[in-house]
DNA sequence: AAAACGGGGAC
DNA sequence: GTCCCAGTTTT
């Protein structure tokens, strides 16, 4: 099995993967449907939080036909609560190309793979070596911190050329009879042992590693700082009239398109109602006569570079009001509001304020 | 080359 | 609080 001119590091990390490997779903298939959903959802995402996105996706869509020909929404709903949104989008464009114009046959090779929507360097080479054997490494966060450890390179990860630079190295070291399991073994070896914290004193790689033999194990992978993320606040308004909710669904480049929310204003600094009735002062004649309650807030929520200062009131607008022009808004009733993906912000608005009325007890969640 | 894009868990 | 995760796309 295992050539004799495999590098030490190459030969111990296949010896430490058959005593440690995780046992994960993907892992006995080679249905290049089922690696690919699971590559896409473990796009920077844990494998602990991707697991149930895995069985409940595979199951309500168990084939890629099943998945063209879905409406996105449906999908969109399946992906709440699992963040970076544009992966649905993309796993739904590709699985059309890949029906529509593959006639729904697979791509067997990494660079027709790299081709699709959502498809980067790093997911074209796990599928292409895990389904197809193909000797290409991966090049992920595991893959950039063991090799910046293990050899002592400092390129900061996050330049540019440092992919080029660790990709090279990997393709020297990957074996060409075994590119995937070189490739899972990297993966749980990062995860279990060189992890960002790493257990070094139970580490066979130890005596052989750069950054253990020279005390920098702290300072290795070398990452540039991260931008500072940006203050948002944004107030919802939850118009109820006759039993229905006015919604819309996020379009813009930003976050959270293609998921659904109410009425929204964003201000740049916290505004108390009088402010933003003030500053919009149409909002002021929908609110004559209507019932405001200022709702429980979720606190601060925190996304990679965003902090969403969140405030919400509840108006019950009377039946005999007119309520015009507010596209591209719309009224739909809660249980069809229930169906459609909502960002996690919004369910916890939605679950810290059941004592309203506004769902019914029904959490959408 | 840098910024944008979510949410959660580990420390 | 900070870091960062089986990264990709857009600017």
């Amino acid at each position: 099995m295992q050539s004799t001119h495999d590098h030490p590091f190459t030969s111990g990390l296949i010896s430490w993967y058959r005593q440690h490997a995780r046992e994960l779903p993907w892992r006995h298939t080679q249905d290049p449907y089922a690696i690919w959903l699971s590559e896409i959802i473990l796009q920077q995402t844990r494998v602990a939080q991707g697991l149930p996105y895995y069985r409940k996706l595979l199951e309500v869509f168990p084939t890629v036909k099943d998945l063209a020909k879905s409406d996105e929404s449906v999908l969109f709903r399946h992906w709440q609560g699992l963040g970076y949104y544009s992966r649905a989008r993309n796993l739904h464009k590709a699985a059309k190309i890949i029906v529509n114009q593959f006639g729904g046959k697979f791509p067997t090779t990494y660079d027709e793979w790299i081709k699709l929507p959502g498809v980067g360097p790093y997911t074209a080479a796990a599928i292409a070596s895990f389904a197809f054997g193909e000797v290409k490494p991966v090049v992920d966060g595991n893959v950039f911190r063991i090799l910046a450890r293990y050899f002592g390179i400092r390129t900061d990860i996050l330049h540019n050329s440092a992919r080029k630079e660790f990709t090279s190295l990997a393709q020297e070291l990957i074996p060409k009879d075994q590119a995937a399991e070189f490739n899972q073994a990297i993966m749980d070896f990062g995860s279990i042992q060189c992890s960002p914290a790493p257990n070094c004193s139970s580490c066979p790689l130890s005596t052989a590693c750069y950054a253990f033999q020279n005390k920098q194990v702290n300072q290795l992978p070398v990452k540039q700082k991260k931008t500072k993320q940006r203050d948002r606040y944004f107030n919802y308004f939850i118009f109820e009239q006759g039993n229905k909710l006015l919604v819309r669904e996020r379009k813009a480049k930003d976050i959270w398109s293609g998921l659904w929310e109410f009425y929204l204003i964003e201000s740049d600094q916290k505004e108390d109602l009088s402010d933003l009735l003030e500053k919009n002062g149409f909002l002021a004649t929908y609110l004559q006569g209507a019932l405001v309650q200022p709702m429980i807030s979720p606190k601060v929520h925190i996304l990679s570079h965003q902090k969403i200062h969140c405030q919400a009131w509840y108006i019950q607008v009377p039946d005999n009001l007119e309520f015009s022009k507010i596209a591209p808004y719309q009224w739909i009733q809660p249980e069809d509001f229930e169906k459609l993906g909502k960002s996690v912000l919004l369910l916890n608005l939605i679950t810290d304020n059941l004592h309203l009325g506004i769902f019914n007890d029904s959490v959408p969640r």
